[in-house]
DNA sequence: TGGCTGATCTGCAACGTTGTACAGCGAGGA
DNA sequence: TCCTCGCTGTACAACGTTGCAGATCAGCCA
């Protein structure tokens, strides 16, 4: 309430300061602060006031190199300009700022490199523990490390659970089965000529990349209602932004104009496609039925409404932070791979039953 | 690369462990590490080589105890779900992470209460600074402040230059007069039956709202162009998000139907608007004219594709970093006041001249 | 040759906090 | 009455790091 400085920031109030003026030991204070239970009503009392006078705040630094522990966790994600994972970040500060924890928030839009730097620890040691949702390191990489640097939870979906360095743990989200549940939705809407959009062929050829896992769950789909697989068109974009599915679209209907149904490998290249096919004068779903991937917020006000795949973040995040808290109060053991789930929601892309 | 640990994980090496290893004293380790220039080649080697035999990297808690800096800075923004403040948030960590500087994310969600926390410094004292977005917090709190808790600079919208507290800088968007260049722009092309969606009246009636600031431009401007305000219907909405916006002009269509021209407080409102003014029949721009405000992403794809008022995000994040760092590194100065500069974008959704 | 300079390296203390050990005290039981 | 025990408070050391004040030594100039 009351604060003493009158002008310009000074150094910051200590325990000794406070100790000082309640007249008792530096101890005592810390002692009073951390709710210790054997202290005097009358002794607590005068701490306290002397804790709002001097407006004493404890120093992180200092309790985390006297305990070990900050109360700090890493999010590292590839870029909040995809709605995705702004959302995955904002559904996870939630539930950390609910648990106590503060959250440092690293994007690795630098790429496979940067990833590398997250998964080395950065060059300064800071925070209790990382969850990361790498998007260019694969098992490959993971495979290869003796252990990780510090408590960690990989969040995602293109890694094989089979691979996790010692000391890790993953989350991930069951692409190809979410992917073959759009798919088998088109087909069971009477759609026969699909297409999928979003193959990052160039940049990102392994087969385990989430691109690679939504192509298999496409393929997956069709095979189980009879149709041949290799007859579907896997079209490639240079990135997952709305640009690059409108620009797929574009491409794809030269070569198979007459295309009833899109697959796409996320919400934003589906939002590019809409406006794709109606630059082509294509009407959705009437023409072509169109799913998408994620569920973010704009899906649901595109015109159509886009019919998607919703992975549940909150089971996501939630049980990310689970295990995260394990390995940080000392959990040692074997890796764990949990899966989180999804549903389909259908809107007015994809023709209703 | 090589790492001497089998399994579990260990206490992290310490600058102790190096030195002995190398066989020096722990300090100059410490000069190892920070390139000190006078120590002999041979000496650095052997220091480097136990260093990557350890794995060591130096622990920010013990280095900000000593030097009182962790390189460490805070961004407060009410939440990443508005894509204005995610792609802040990216432009933000992207320039911060480039500056070598860290980033606590920490989000307002709660309100008006979280924010005053966030004043007050938290509970515990942690980074060196802090970038804070307020939204719920006015010019009344910050003028009865007598200093900030630790070197702050606000961004944003509704805060007045002359009530700043001692110790903080602002970088602010002149709302009113992009609000009143947006809806120049609708006059100059020929709108004469206009209304302003985004009004939040119950819960934040204070004059310096963001949503105050651009009604008052949006006045100004039809003052301006000889038009009577008060015949221009202001509408009220919950919250700035797009089935807002919808619902607005659901209500606003039966009490005015002969409309021309909507300015919205934010695109997601316009975009819901869009939604809205397509459920009544109405055509945009042939009928109505629409402009939003913040040129989200979304702006440019939504059908027809949005008019809006970019502001300059790169320029409010260096210039907000540039005033922090400056009183991090010790100005104690005056509060200053920079204005960050915007522009409109003309797309579809309003008539071409 | 003596002293001076600069390069190289070291030891000490301190940043603010908390765990451990213990001292003093009054109350209650033997 | 004496002893024990629980409550209340204190002193000390340590977490890992770096600024400071030196110590040592080689080279060099006068």
């Amino acid at each position: 309430m009351s604060t003493t400085s009158s002008h310009a920031r000074r150094r910051p109030p200590t325990l000794r300061d406070v100790a000082e003026i309640a007249e008792v030991s530096i101890k005592t204070v810390s002692n009073v602060v951390n709710d210790y239970p054997h202290v005097r009503p009358s002794t607590r009392a005068r701490v306290q006031d002397a804790i709002a006078a001097t407006g004493y705040r404890p120093q992180l630094a200092a309790q985390q190199l006297r305990t070990g522990a900050s109360g700090i966790v890493t999010l590292a994600v590839p870029s909040l300009t995809f709605s995705y994972f702004s959302h995955l970040a904002q559904t996870f500060i939630d539930e950390a700022q609910g648990r106590g924890r503060t959250v440092v928030l690293h994007t690795t839009s630098a790429g496979r490199d940067e990833e590398i730097e997250v998964l080395r620890g950065f060059r300064r040691r800071l925070g209790d523990g990382i969850i990361f949702n790498p998007m260019h390191v694969g098992e490959d990489y993971l495979a290869q490390m003796e252990h990780v640097d510090q408590p960690t939870v990989f969040i995602g979906e293109h890694l094989s659970d089979a691979h996790l360095p010692p000391g890790s743990d993953y989350v991930r989200i069951d692409n190809t089965r979410a992917t073959a549940d759009a798919t088998a939705h088109l087909l069971e809407g009477g759609r026969t000529r699909l297409a999928f959009v979003g193959a990052m062929g160039r940049k990102d050829p392994a087969p385990h990349s989430s691109s690679g896992l939504r192509i298999e769950g496409f393929r997956q789909a069709l095979w189980r209602h009879d149709q041949d697989p290799s007859r579907s068109p896997i079209v490639e974009v240079g990135d997952w932004h709305r640009a690059d599915g409108r620009e797929a679209v574009h491409r794809l209907l030269e070569t198979h104009p007459d295309l009833d149904g899109l697959v796409c490998g996320n919400d934003e290249i589906a939002l590019g496609a809409l406006a794709g096919l109606r630059d082509h004068g294509r009407s959705v779903p009437e023409d072509v039925a169109v799913v998408g991937y994620d569920d973010s917020p704009e899906a649901s006000f595109s015109h159509p409404a886009l019919t998607t795949i919703r992975p549940d973040k909150e089971f996501l995040v939630r049980t990310a932070l689970d295990m995260l808290i394990e390995r940080i109060n000392g959990y040692e053991g074997a890796s764990r791979t949990i899966t989180a789930p999804h549903r389909l929601v259908a809107r007015e892309s994809s023709p209703q039953p």
